[in-house]
DNA sequence: AACATGATATTGTCCGACAATCAGACAGGC
DNA sequence: GCCTGTCTGATTGTCGGACAATATCATGTT
């Protein structure tokens, strides 16, 4: 007996729709900001009824591949956000029960190389964005919590001039785990704004400069420093990275 | 006119739902493998009509958080595979335009860590899957498309020798969206399996002599490598990296 | 204990209905 | 000309009920 039987695929309806409509839109077949035939013509044309093609769509709309314009009714054709598809990252990664120490070790492996890139081909316009997010952090000296969105911006925009979107993706979800923890860091240790002001000028230099090198090894050091600042701050690697449940329920 | 006012957030029921549910997920209240109520009881609970319930559900099962048991009835809690994940991921990837340049990069950078990690902290059971990985391929050197498969594995095993959950999902979308481009160098390329093979086994070694500054070096080698690989192919760095749709559609 | 059987529960799908509201047209007032 | 109010139609969100197919479970049989 060495070939046992698959069971036969049978999807249901309503997964059959969702991946038609999903291999159109990847297909680009249904380009971006397109707005969606309507419930009841789509539920026509696939022979189905309306209520089987709303799960479909409810499948695309959180895949992010279906969205709908601010105060909008109609669906349109979207390309899935960095928040989506970060949000979708870092949810997994919760559940996953990584710690603190995996999402710095994986900023560690990730970030220098974003540096480099960002250095070696950073356009006008994406410099100036890093100037300018290294320039807010290192101003607001006497916010609170806005410290760390500053942060994120920073690691954003470095994201950008390295005009790469594998990177920004993978960005995002990791910067998402990373603030409540750079929180406490900030919150608890004194000297952590001026390292990371520091840090991010030397960077901003290096990109600046165009030395890919120097640009990776500060942010090596950079992101080491984090890991300091965990020590420091007192909090354990081992922790678990939580997820903010109960963030943005999606506004209609 | 200081402050504009946000739109007042009004959810609909089927998405309000969801997020309940979600949110009970990601607290842990609702533990993994546990089976949901039925539709039904879920309706009568939230007070909503069944169908709003399974919209809702739908959103949950497409985000990884809810599944069944092979050829089940019930929805079971379920934590995001690296499938489900790396899916989402690749299929982002690919309508953000990326190419494999982009992707190769994104590998350059990632890689050598996991490598590095998994040299300093691999499990004797991790170590024996990633001989056996790359035994595997190393073997089967008159195959034909196994191989690509087979180079996934490799990886894939060094990612779960790291043991660093965050690694093991960033992993997954990269090699899923090299596939196509290595297959077709493994295909034109004559040296091409021996100088994997070559690497893979630098690799193993280093891992297992848990030095973790030669795994570092020789997987930036090995990745580098493959970027010859694309000149000598013939490939393009630009080329896009398309999501090969109409992959497994789902097994009911 | 393993297995066949039948009753029950549950999902997938359909139909029809209605309120809310968004989009666009249209008219009136400043 | 631009803003406001009003109207109409189209579309979504939600509901209730229905039914076939089948997974689940308790039961009885060997």
């Amino acid at each position: 007996m060495r070939a046992a039987f698959e069971p036969l695929g049978f999807a249901p309806a309503y997964l059959r729709v969702s991946e038609a409509i999903r291999a159109r839109i990847l297909r680009r077949e249904l380009q971006e900001g397109e707005v969606m035939p309507t419930e009841t013509e789509l539920a026509r044309q696939f022979e189905v009824n309306r209520s089987t093609v709303r799960e479909a769509l409810r499948k695309l709309e959180s895949a992010g591949l279906l969205g709908r314009r601010r105060g909008g009714k109609r669906l349109v054709v979207t390309r899935p956000t960095r928040e989506s598809v970060g949000g979708g990252l870092s949810q997994a990664l919760a559940l996953h029960r990584a710690r603190v120490v995996d999402v710095w070790e994986a900023l560690q492996a990730v970030q220098p190389g974003i540096a480099a890139a960002a250095a070696e081909r950073h356009s006008a316009a994406a410099l100036k964005k890093l100037e300018e997010a290294a320039r807010i952090f290192a101003a607001r000296d006497r916010e609170r919590e806005v410290a760390v969105a500053d942060v994120a911006s920073f690691f954003d925009a470095l994201g950008e001039a390295a005009a790469n979107p594998v990177f920004n993706l993978l960005n995002e979800p990791l910067l998402r785990l990373l603030k409540p923890s750079l929180a406490v860091i900030i919150d608890r240790v004194p000297q952590a704004r001026s390292r990371i002001e520091a840090a991010q000028k030397a960077i901003v230099a290096a990109v600046k400069a165009r030395d890919a090198k120097a640009a990776d090894e500060w942010m090596t050091r950079h992101i080491r420093d984090f890991r300091r600042g965990y020590e420091v701050a007192g909090i354990a690697l081992s922790t678990e990275v939580g997820e903010d449940l109960g963030g943005a329920p999606a506004l209609s």
